[in-house]
DNA sequence: GCCGTTTTCGGCCCGACTGTTTTCAGTCG
């Protein structure tokens, strides 16, 4: 996929044309919409070509004439001359620079014709040999500031991940309002839309004290320095590696300023877009019509609903579509966090887990679910303490005698994290299998096959009738391990001849079926279980990212077995049922 | 450069914060 390249080019032309002479901004912010676009773009530009040709790739907003000749070109042979010929003019690499906090295109050429700094590195040496700081138009602080900026740059590993970053923002939250400085205090951005990952924390405080508000941000644990503070917004650098900004408002802006700070950016440009056709302008302080007067502001539904359309939910506002349905009145009825009664994978000391299963069951009594699913790993997985068949028929009689005692205030369920092997067949005799109320499948070890050859070993395995889930499918782990080489599209629809149901298992680090993979799985008419892959009792709290990312796929309660009774979750898993 | 229930020309999202060129440009989200 091409995508991120094309998108990172299209950046570096804007960057580019901002420096050529004349006012070109509004060509520069072309350039930008079109990247953003095309980065948050979920289908490959280059099958958009392929099949629907130049008119397909101008369907993709902020993309024209223009900006959809070049995207052919790169396409097809792999230039882009537009950006070769800046690129000459302006030999920087602006994409490395820009990820400097406080460094645009203007200071970045500034620095480049003075101090002939060109990346990452020569900026440093710039930096620590103080040739910046004397420089016209900067100064000793922002010398210091880079160097700090510098720093962060190097101590961040890349994006948070959902499971790391969420508990520290709620941690903040709740300090903030038991400070009792706040009348309300709220996560929004990216956490807020529940994305895999997030670049930084956005958390909104209703307060009347703001300046107070901000003095005790700067002091909580959390905070390991101060990046910028202002009356109503601050940024501040977090000891666990990511920026954290907080912006105070007023009661009577709240829903306006949720609706701005959740983003994305954009699905707010295109609201706004919207709002202005409409006669409005909408801004974080509200929605407001041409003589100034507000028309809602304290409720995001409020605001929704003025400028025409259904409210959308947080997980939706990526701007793939969702605006387009609420003008229709068709969006999807989402999953609710509440709604999922069941966890059909979990693992216990009979494999790699923590706790044994009594242990396992009688917390999730204890949270509510009616049933949960036993799966331990099967003998392939030695390094997990993976059984063979005769250890499983010890633990099937384990759990008979478990749910003999619990007197059905929750039910266990057989099952097994069953191995695809590398020609496509599973890990345990049918015997074993037939034991099973479900079988939970999924490939481990041999990852490194080509896509032809890992996809016939999973086809292979989903349709031998035996598998009743496919369980994290495409292996990623977030930030550590690229997904599966797969064709989805292939898999797909054998999953759905053969009524396997798909997996969104909510492990922070795998998070796996994706949202835009839950989209695509969906439309070929697939169920799914969301599972929390637990290794330990606490495991169990993962099921609101699960939850999250299903919302992000746009599933309802009815795509989702484990929102079901057990009756019916069993008879939707038809494979062994 | 893109785009059209005001337009095929003439608009294009917008407010906060910072450092420094002391009145605002650059950057960010």
């Amino acid at each position: 996929m091409q995508n991120k390249a094309i998108a990172d080019m299209l950046e570096e032309i804007a960057s580019m044309i901002e420096l050529e002479p004349g006012d070109r901004h509004f060509e520069v912010r072309a350039y930008r919409r079109a990247a953003l676009s095309i980065e948050t773009l979920q289908e490959d530009v280059a099958d958009i070509l392929r099949n629907r040709g130049m008119e397909g790739l101008k369907e993709i907003s902020g993309v024209g004439e223009g900006i959809g000749a070049k995207i052919k070109e790169f396409i097809e042979t792999g230039k882009m001359r537009k950006y070769d010929e800046l690129k000459k003019k302006y030999p920087v690499d602006f994409k490395g620079l820009t990820k400097v906090q406080g460094l645009g295109p203007k200071k970045i050429i500034k620095l480049y014709r003075k101090l002939g700094i060109t990346d990452l590195e020569s900026l440093k040496k710039a930096i620590s040999s103080h040739r910046i700081m004397k420089l016209e138009g900067f100064g000793e602080k922002s010398e210091a500031e880079m160097e700090k900026a510098l720093g962060f740059l190097e101590s961040s590993k890349g994006r948070l991940t959902l499971g790391q970053a969420l508990p520290e923002a709620e941690s903040i939250a709740t300090k903030l309002r038991k400070s009792k400085l706040a009348y309300r205090v709220e996560v929004a951005g990216s956490l807020r839309r529940m994305r895999e990952t997030i670049g930084d924390i956005d958390i909104l405080v209703i307060s009347s004290e703001p300046k107070k508000v901000m003095e005790f941000a700067a002091n909580l644990d959390e905070v390991d320095s101060v990046i910028a503070m202002g009356e109503t917004k601050a940024t501040f650098w977090l000891t666990i590696g990511t920026s954290c900004d907080i912006r105070v408002v007023e009661q009577n802006s709240f829903g306006s300023a949720m609706q701005y700070f959740t983003g994305s950016k954009s699905h707010g440009v295109k609201m706004r877009q919207i709002a202005i056709k409409k006669g409005f302008s909408l801004s974080e302080y509200g929605l407001f019509d041409k003589k100034g007067k507000a028309i809602a502001s304290e409720s995001e539904e409020e605001i929704y609903k003025r400028i025409g359309m259904d409210y959308i939910e947080p997980e939706m506002r990526e701007n793939i579509g969702e605006i387009e349905l609420a003008i229709k009145h068709m969006l999807p009825k989402l999953i609710r966090y509440g709604d999922v009664v069941g966890d059909l994978h979990v693992h216990t000391t009979h494999s790699d887990g923590a706790e044994k299963i009594e242990e396992m069951a009688s917390y999730a009594e204890k949270i509510g679910m009616k049933y949960i699913g036993i799966s331990d790993h099967s003998q392939s997985e030695f390094v997990a303490h993976g059984m063979d068949d005769a250890k499983f028929m010890e633990y099937f009689k384990e759990i008979d005698r478990l749910n003999e005692k619990l007197e059905g205030r929750i039910r266990i369920l057989k099952s097994g994290e069953v191995d695809i092997l590398k020609d496509g067949s599973l890990d345990l005799s049918n015997k074993t299998l037939d034991e099973m109320d479900y079988v939970l499948a999924t490939v481990h070890g041999n990852r490194n096959m080509d896509r032809e050859s890992m996809t016939k070993r999973v086809i292979t395995a989903l349709s031998s009738g035996r598998v009743g889930i496919w369980a994290h499918p495409t292996g990623r782990l977030i930030n550590a391990r690229e997904p599966l080489q797969l064709d989805l599209d292939k898999i797909f629809e054998v999953a759905k001849d053969n009524d396997v149901v798909m997996e969104i298992d909510a492990y922070p680090d795998r998070l796996d079926l994706n949202d835009e993979n839950i989209r695509k799985a969906k439309s070929y008419g697939l169920k799914f279980a969301i599972d929390t892959d637990a290794h330990r009792a606490s495991n169990f709290d993962f099921i609101r990212y699960g939850i999250g990312t299903a919302r992000r796929g746009w599933l309802e309660k009815k795509d989702v077995i484990n929102t079901m009774n057990i009756e019916r979750m069993l008879k939707a898993l038809k494979a062994n049922a």
